[in-house]
DNA sequence: AGACCCGGGCA
DNA sequence: TGCCTGGGTCT
């Protein structure tokens, strides 16, 4: 028989906490700001409810009230939260750039970046293989082995299509985690979500930022911020 | 002398102002530059001064100033054209670009652009390289090397488009422009200058696109823009 | 044509 | 290191 809880099918050999955060790179020391904040149980993904097209994240105006940011700026241009794609986890953000010069200019890029650590993202793949993996998807291949004079046209240059979601989230066990974890928007520029149990009021960072991965991971496997819903 | 009216006779229907540019492309309004004309005599550059590929005309101009323009910062500010350094072909526009992301956020960048086309070059050497050659500086030979004759409807591969406009100065036939040249400034956004001949108030596009180089080349060859005042 | 994605180059 | 545009491919 096999067990179809997909919580145990997912484990994850390597599972770096989180090799790009660099030390001192703390979260963000602002205990002040926090809203929209919901409980999560990690047990009862196995059903989600319908999607429904409803926003909340209304930050109640607490004196600290940041309208939006009208930079009308030229080049760059950040996206709304509500128009941003399902996939994209919680508290990320999107921007649009127009390209100013060259032979494409007047066309848009778009650019992904993470909440909290202002990394930046140049694709939905990438983003997607860094919340999945936690490692950037860089790097180019140098192996310069044998001086082989003859190059094969076997140039690798873009896969056809190959829509396969690796998940890697072996290393985070289902089980040990509190029952209930309640998330927390604490950045409000920002959108970042952090992770509290119910009794503790802190999370290790380590056990933070796995919880994120895991908590980011599921939201993808649910389509997105559908999965947040659900929870609620 | 001939007063600024005569810039209207230029059919600027017929002259794409810059197929490039498309709309978004922050524009600055400034309706005060049209006119600066000159006139220019192609036959001075029988003789000029010998190229210089290193820095050819930089003692004068060591002052690096930087006077920060303390805008609101829209990631991209035109400089001034009287702060532009002592190398750039009149017309040209230089450009800061600030930085707006990673951790290097906030140091600038130098753009140079081309009137026209709107070309953009990122650094003086290319831009260097670009007027006395005509060609982009870019772009390393990755001719395919298996002349292999494979059925091309089988992969329905995307011909590479060619939209740049290229224009070298070899075919450039130094004997048949007219005696004189007059250069207008014409686009008050990016300080395009449009030649003109004495009798013909209208030039044709490609005849234009190689006056300008060769105008462009001369200027380089004189030095930037010391050719420029000996020609008024 | 436009979106997506990535390599490469320059600072 | 990070930003930026060229250009290929897919939609």
């Amino acid at each position: 028989m096999e067990e179809l809880n997909s919580v145990n099918v997912i484990d994850l050999d390597d599972f770096q906490p989180d090799p790009l955060l660099k030390p001192g790179a703390f979260i963000d020391p602002n205990p002040t700001v926090i809203g929209t904040s919901f409980t999560v149980d990690p047990v009862v993904m196995a059903s989600p409810p319908p999607i429904s097209d409803k926003k909340s994240a209304g930050p109640s105006s607490n004196g600290n009230s940041k309208p939006v940011k009208s930079t009308a700026s030229p080049a760059a241009a950040a996206v709304d939260a509500d128009q941003l794609p399902d996939w994209m986890p919680p508290g990320w953000t999107m921007e649009h750039r127009v390209r100013a010069s060259g032979a494409s200019a007047g066309s848009r890029d778009k650019y992904y970046r993470e909440p909290g650590t202002s990394r930046k993202f140049r694709s939905k793949k990438e983003v997607m293989h860094y919340l999945e993996t936690g490692t950037l998807l860089k790097r180019k291949n140098i192996d310069d082995a044998g001086g082989s004079p003859v190059n094969e046209s076997a140039t690798p240059k873009r896969k056809k299509s190959e829509p396969k979601v690796k998940v890697s989230l072996k290393n985070f066990n289902f089980d040990d985690i509190p029952a209930k974890v309640k998330w927390v928007l604490t950045d409000i520029y920002e959108g970042s979500w952090r992770p509290l149990t119910n009794g503790v009021d802190r999370v290790p960072e380590s056990a933070k930022q796995e919880w994120t991965a895991a908590y980011t991971y599921l939201t993808i496997q649910n389509g997105g911020k559908a999965a947040i819903t659900a929870f609620v």
